[in-house]
DNA sequence: TAGATTGTTAATCGATTAACAATC
DNA sequence: TAGATTGTTAATCGATTAACAATC
């Protein structure tokens, strides 16, 4: 069987699913599982890249150092992506995981804070990957504000609702001092933005349930290398 | 019982510890115990700093929103830092987990990339707060060589080895292109680092097996937001 | 002493892995 | 058809929670 004949299974499968994904009832995923959708996401990207067409779990535990079993499990979570005897077309299982994890929602966000945090993501590539597109900038500091990063201009911050409302922004990235955070998301809850994005390390507490806040604890991250190199420092000194 | 009495407690069971902590077997953590030290490291600096002097798992428990069990449980993998009764001295406990995450160790790094995340990361306080010092910058770009960022100068990347055996460092920030991430981690292992703090979303195959490598994929952080807002959006659509 | 709260063991729950029948 | 590999159930493993005796 050749590259050809397996693009068009994938197809095939692709054209059975859209009249089945409206009516599939999802059940509960476990947060374990959801996590590891993104890296997922990356390797099969990387695999297409490398024009891979078909894998199976075994191949892509080896690449992943997971086990197959986990694969199969995770990604039948979300149903049969896969065919027996084959294993998956990776255009395919691409393309499923990024419906999953919203990358052909065309979801808008907002940076607020244009330093150089904030500059250093508005100009990463990772939004775009995604499907997401940072349509504005926001900053109290009267020099920045007209300017430009990356395409993407810098509104003063006494515009903020209208412009969330306006332009109906789904995601609001906070690069701000953690001093202002909870404020900002406050402003944001009643802009109608679904989601934050939180770098500024500061719990926020928010009014309305239906908001999604997501964490960025760069400092945890660095603490747990520290970690390891303390364990490896000690037992270095017990030898 | 007053404040300064519950203050000599600490200090009494400090005393007491630093005869122990030699001696003491550490037996083996589970990673999911190690993930939760910083978020303690993180409320505990807040306690201190708002005068809390004692809290109970229980109290403890309600503000981090976990249960008093996982607490117990989580602090008594290192050893018992409560007392019977009292419940647990603020300012011991985060010299404990301090002590625990190598925050007393004075690791010396260097950020690797003086773009706009280099410089977010060297300006952010999140290094001093956690006892890492940030003592060079590097870069190829000849028109930021020898000019500083947060008072930290930034090299010619040919020093690199040079300057990390000379100034014994102990970890690498890598905020550069992902295409030359794999080339400088090599140097980095021929150059005695021993860990890497990773931002450039290439998984690095390390020929040292010392040294430990830690990525953020911020990219995977950000597709957990859209995968909950996409599944909010097929909520309301529901409806 | 009585009350409070830890440290720790036992019970439960969830996540991972193994195994294999179904089937391409 | 025979071989390969999935989807799925059952077994194992680990992590969380509950309970309570120890003890401050």
């Amino acid at each position: 069987m050749n590259n050809d004949e397996l693009e068009i299974i994938g197809e095939m499968q692709q054209d059975l699913e859209i009249g089945e994904s409206a009516s599939s009832p999802k059940a509960y995923v476990s947060p374990a599982v959801i996590k590891r959708l993104p890296r997922y996401f990356r390797y099969l990207r990387e695999l297409i890249r490398n024009g891979k067409m078909r894998i199976s779990s075994g191949e892509l535990s080896k690449i992943m150092n997971v086990t197959a079993s986990q694969i199969r499990q995770d990604l039948n979570c979300f149903g049969g992506f896969g065919q027996q005897g084959y294993g998956y077309n990776v255009k395919y299982l691409y393309a499923k995981i990024s419906e999953i994890l919203g990358v052909n929602c065309n979801f808008k966000a907002v940076i607020i804070g244009a330093g150089n945090l904030g500059r250093a993501l508005v100009r990463n590539p990772m939004f775009t990957k995604r499907g997401v597109s940072t349509v504005a900038m926001f900053d109290i500091d009267k020099s920045l504000i007209g300017g430009t990063f990356a395409g993407v201009t810098v509104h003063p911050m006494e515009e903020l609702e209208t412009f969330c409302r306006e332009n109906a922004i789904d995601i609001a990235v906070l690069t701000l001092p953690k001093e202002c955070a909870q404020e900002i998301a406050g402003r944001l809850c009643s802009a109608g933005v679904h989601g934050i994005w939180n770098f500024t390390g500061k719990e926020l507490d928010l009014l309305i349930k239906d908001i999604k806040v997501v964490n960025v604890h760069l400092g945890d991250s660095l603490m747990t290398l520290c970690y390891e190199l303390n364990l490896l420092r000690e037992e270095n000194e017990d030898k």
